[in-house]
DNA sequence: GCTAATCTAATCAGACACGGTCTGATTAGCCCATTAGC
């Protein structure tokens, strides 16, 4: 349970493709994306991941070797005014409510799913995998943001300390995610 | 050990209804996010 996604392992040359395009762009946008997807046969939400572990790491080398760009002459592409293209999002995925009321259902059973779990759930609504990920992501972010400012009566708040146990349980221990109901008020709309 | 996968938190931006709220998409991570497979 909860499993992870297994790892993408990039040929050489799919790095190479990689490597360039990051080159060129460190944030590429949705369509460039779709694109090196496809000339590397994979799926976009690898390269996004591809892209966001290797500005991790070149922003890590970057401080482990200040000036070292202005001596070599090299990297000046990856300058400030290279920001991410806004006009270049994914665009919006919409929800219907039959895919919500599933959605949610899954998330009160467990915040964390896996990948099996998501797939399956992707399955079901008919989008991909990808956006289930997101779309948890921004609900466990909310439903923290939510649970700060929960008013302060005494019912919600004996409920917000067991939720709070039993989140906290899984957020502590990541094979331990929590499975129990977590009842919450974001499913007003 | 390297690096793909995953996480939280913050922020941007579209949709809806007409100023503000909700929520999907994207990003950073700072003594340099953490976890875990190969």
């Amino acid at each position: 349970m909860n499993q992870r996604r297994s790892r993408t392992k990039f040929t050489e040359d799919q790095l190479k493709i990689l490597i360039k395009a990051f080159d060129q762009n460190p944030y590429p946008g949705y369509a460039t994306k779709q694109r090196l997807a496809l000339e590397v046969n994979t799926d976009e939400s690898r390269i996004q991941i591809w892209f966001q572990n290797r500005r991790a790491r070149h922003q890590c080398q970057k401080k482990s070797e200040p000036d070292e760009d202005l001596e070599s002459g090299q990297d000046q592409d990856h300058s400030e005014e290279e920001i991410p293209s806004r006009e270049d999002r994914r665009c919006r995925t919409s929800y219907s409510s039959s895919q919500l009321h599933i959605l949610i259902e899954a998330f009160t059973n467990n915040p964390y799913p896996g990948i099996d779990t998501r797939e399956q759930l992707a399955k079901e609504i008919g989008l991909p995998e990808s956006r289930v990920q997101i779309w948890f992501q921004n609900r466990r972010s909310r439903f923290h943001v939510q649970r700060k400012r929960e008013p302060d009566d005494q019912d919600s708040e004996q409920r917000q300390d067991q939720d709070q146990a039993l989140w906290d349980e899984g957020v502590q221990d990541p094979t331990n995610r929590p499975t129990g109901c977590l009842c919450t008020s974001l499913d007003s709309g």
